[in-house]
DNA sequence: GTCTGGTTGACAGAGACTGTCAACTTGGCG
DNA sequence: CGCCAAGTTGACAGTCTCTGTCAACCAGAC
């Protein structure tokens, strides 16, 4: 692997720590440009020159321009074991606390970095596709130590559904609080929306459970149709269309 | 918008079918040469030759080269309101029937078109991240329909929390459906996750409910701590990493 | 002082995407 | 039949993100 970066594994942990003050220094720089003159208007070469330094090196520390915007120091840090998993409790628990914990942490830390990152994680497109795919992917080590805590099979499909769930109800309260521009408390928010998440899904159950969903569609079994051609005529009416 | 594309608006409804057809032609050949060679190893050049038009004439009909898999013709034809709300039925209900049932359709008529795409919605980082926006940004004008079909406010937390959770089981039946190359039925998958749901979150209820999930973390009432300071001792221990 | 590994800048280039404009096609109309 | 208007296309040039390469630089170990 050539550009790979300087040390883009631990380092001597001196140099770590160097890599990481450089990084944070880019991102301010960056960030700054971005409210200024708009994220798509703002050329990662206008953005090296901010930051001191030939666009090239600017892609050593960020792979890309929008990894500018959803780095985080935290991630950094070698402190990423945040869900120890207390033997005993149940890992679904201890999961969904160490979530809120962290998130907690971070937005106590430095809020006002936090808003303005995930402000744009909502409004950018571009972003906004990396922040959600940035979640989904790290959803991935999670299923497998909260499987491995569960004693479970590595798949478990009820852990997976729940995690995608609370995290559903995660993304919904940040985007509430971007977009009020952080006046109220994330973390009352965020009790909030696993609140709503209960009562929500205790009023949908009946939908929800078999008993209820079916007699709607099709039976929906073994098909077997055909691919890429047009296909004919729908079942269902069409209805007046919205834009 | 200059290069906006041909007939980008409805058009004579001639032109939109031959529209139609010619972007599920360029569709087929662009999956055709994905499978083959690899999604970043084709080039719009090459798509656009295997269709027979020049590479200017493909962003005309796709504007990006990620829109030539998330494309589906169910999206160009007139026949967007899947969501009938029945008046008097809970609005949230009538909704996720609603969504169940679109999807069933759409597997229903074309099976392997679907899973072709799926899997390359999983598999592409670039594509995965685009994919996950398109299902969140989707849910921006349901939320409307629901909140006005359920007399509620524009941006009731309760409807939205809820309509992401499902949405997050969905993805989630979705990502195995593809994981196991559509040999499960997608359908099934579908309404075992969504019982998943309901069976998880019933055992979250503890730790979600404000009665459980206090006593974690610190106060977090109003914070007001620095920004974009790398922030000195960390409250947590250094556990060991994980890449 | 020198060696060594990490770091940097300059250069060249691929590939996605856009603006522009002349040329072409299509269908209606005199 | 010629002609016009709208829609559609291809060629060209250019911007921007991102990558490979290589010579030069800088730090600490000896």
């Amino acid at each position: 692997m050539a550009g790979a970066g300087p040390a883009a594994s631990e380092g001597h942990g001196l140099r770590l720590r160097r890599r990481i003050r450089t990084k944070q220094m880019v991102q301010t720089e960056a960030l700054r440009l971005f409210e200024t003159k708009g994220y798509e208007q703002t050329t990662v070469d206008e953005i090296a020159h901010a930051a001191a330094m030939s666009p090239r090196t600017f892609f050593r520390y960020f792979p890309t321009k929008e990894d500018v915007v959803l780095w985080d120091a935290y991630d950094e840090l070698p402190m990423r074991q945040v869900w120890d998993f207390a033997p005993g409790s149940d890992p679904l628990v201890q999961f969904t606390t160490g979530v809120r914990r962290i998130i907690a942490e971070i937005y106590h830390e430095y809020p006002d970095l936090l808003l303005t990152r995930i402000k744009l994680s909502f409004a950018v497109s571009e972003i906004r596709a990396r922040f959600l795919d940035q979640q989904f992917t790290t959803l991935g080590p999670y299923f497998e130590d909260l499987a491995r805590a569960a004693g479970a099979s590595a798949d478990d499909q009820r852990l997976r559904v729940t995690v995608a769930a609370v995290f559903g109800a995660v993304l919904v309260a940040m985007e509430r609080w971007q977009h009020n521009d952080g006046r109220e408390d994330l973390m009352e928010i965020y009790d909030e929306s696993m609140a709503l998440l209960v009562a929500g899904i205790d009023d949908l159950r009946g939908a929800l459970l078999p008993d209820g969903a079916d007699g709607i569609g099709d039976g929906t079994d073994t098909v077997s149709v055909n691919t890429n051609t047009s296909g004919g005529a729908r079942s269902g009416s069409t209805p007046p269309k919205r834009a």
